[in-house]
DNA sequence: CTCACATGTTACTTGCGGTAACAGTAGCCT
DNA sequence: AGGCTACTGTTACCGCAAGTAACATGTGAG
């Protein structure tokens, strides 16, 4: 067959494909999650049919590049998380991990989960709807399986850790967006908060006397 | 002045708005969040521009819309949670009215949640990016208020409530659209587990010994 | 030289959000 | 009555973005 000649060709189009999802980072990153595809186009210095030719559809663009982000994001939060330390500590160092990063790169982060909310007339966006979730999935589904291999949690173990996964993903996505609109504290601050969340100080407190009223 | 006059016109204008509401919902959760304006103005009977006229943009009208489920959802949750009962009971009831109003009326919370899912060929829904946060974070504040009207936490009690406020219905969000999904266990035990969760059940547990090599 | 193939283009269709300009109708004011 | 205002409704259009068809061009293999 033509493998070799292929592999080549191959070659020529993944890198002509890097460069395009390149090129697309700038313009989100620029532009906000509602860049156009010709605006895509043309900062990858082409024109429309090309990028279809390579993604499909704007989804796939879409989904190419989050993929990317999503696998770098997912890395590092699996190096906090499987790190051999304490759980108290391994579970704040995955927090800050997230946090750092939507703080770092509030653009990316926004692409990622949020579609549409770029410019004042741009009102349709990716359609990160199917989109944004996978993010949230496999990161819930990721602790999920740290949860399970790590903590000693008797019968049920495997349901109940991936509830706990995906809440205590839901939970670091809610607090972090809030967070990064509002930035009403500093981030080992907000840090510490959910960590004493998870630590059960909720139970622990007591209840309010003298408060309003009744 | 004409104040009689004026409301008795306002109170047709109402009507209507809420006759096109009506219809919009209904075009909704038929055709999914995809729904174009024309379909909605063709269920309500007229055309486009009176839907404009009513509601600005299409954000308005998703607005409008989205106000009346959140509000209705709102109260839900608050009756929940301001109950005369032990916290551990307010909190499983509050988990368990939420998740049983996303599992009654699935469309409408992918609706109020997650923007273009539609059809296969709709890829431009609602914007819902700048409107789906709103949900979140009502549901985000109401709670931090009740956490913070009844739960001693000490100094910085404000910032701590608002932080699990945000968390906490952030965990009970992503919880329940992964639940949603996958259906893996019943409402009960999936409320049983997160509140066990909120309940300092991570920190309690045990490491696993035996575990895979390390 | 020519065939096959990949890369690129222009020019188009479709469909949606949003708007302008026009038409009919009900009540009030003098 | 007749006209003024204000509301409801229409058709017909603009702009813009996704996605596609058809055409052009370079390049290595036989």
């Amino acid at each position: 067959m033509d493998t070799t000649q292929r592999t080549e060709q191959q070659r020529s189009a993944d890198r002509r494909r890097r460069e395009l999802l390149e090129a697309a980072d700038r313009v989100v990153l620029r532009d906000g999650p509602g860049a156009s595809m010709n605006a895509i186009a043309a900062e990858a210095g082409i024109t429309k049919p090309i990028l279809y030719r390579h993604f499909g559809d704007k989804g796939g663009l879409y989904a190419a590049l989050a993929k990317r982000h999503t696998d770098a994001l997912l890395e590092a939060l699996r190096a906090a998380l499987d790190a051999p330390a304490e759980r108290r500590e391994r579970v704040e160092a995955t927090l800050d991990t997230y946090l750092a990063a939507i703080e770092a790169r509030p653009q990316v982060y926004r692409f990622l989960m949020h579609p549409s909310e770029g410019g004042p007339q741009s009102d349709q966006g990716f359609d990160v709807g199917l989109h944004s979730a996978p993010l949230l999935r496999r990161m819930g589904e990721e602790l999920s399986k740290v949860i399970e291999e790590r903590v000693d949690l008797g019968p049920d173990s495997a349901q109940l850790a991936r509830v706990w996964g995906h809440g205590i993903v839901g939970m670091m996505h809610a607090a972090g967006d809030w967070w990064l609109g509002e930035r009403p504290c500093s981030r080992a601050e907000l840090v510490r908060s959910l960590a004493d969340l998870l630590w059960g100080r909720l139970a622990a407190a007591g209840d309010k006397v003298g408060g309003p009223s009744f």
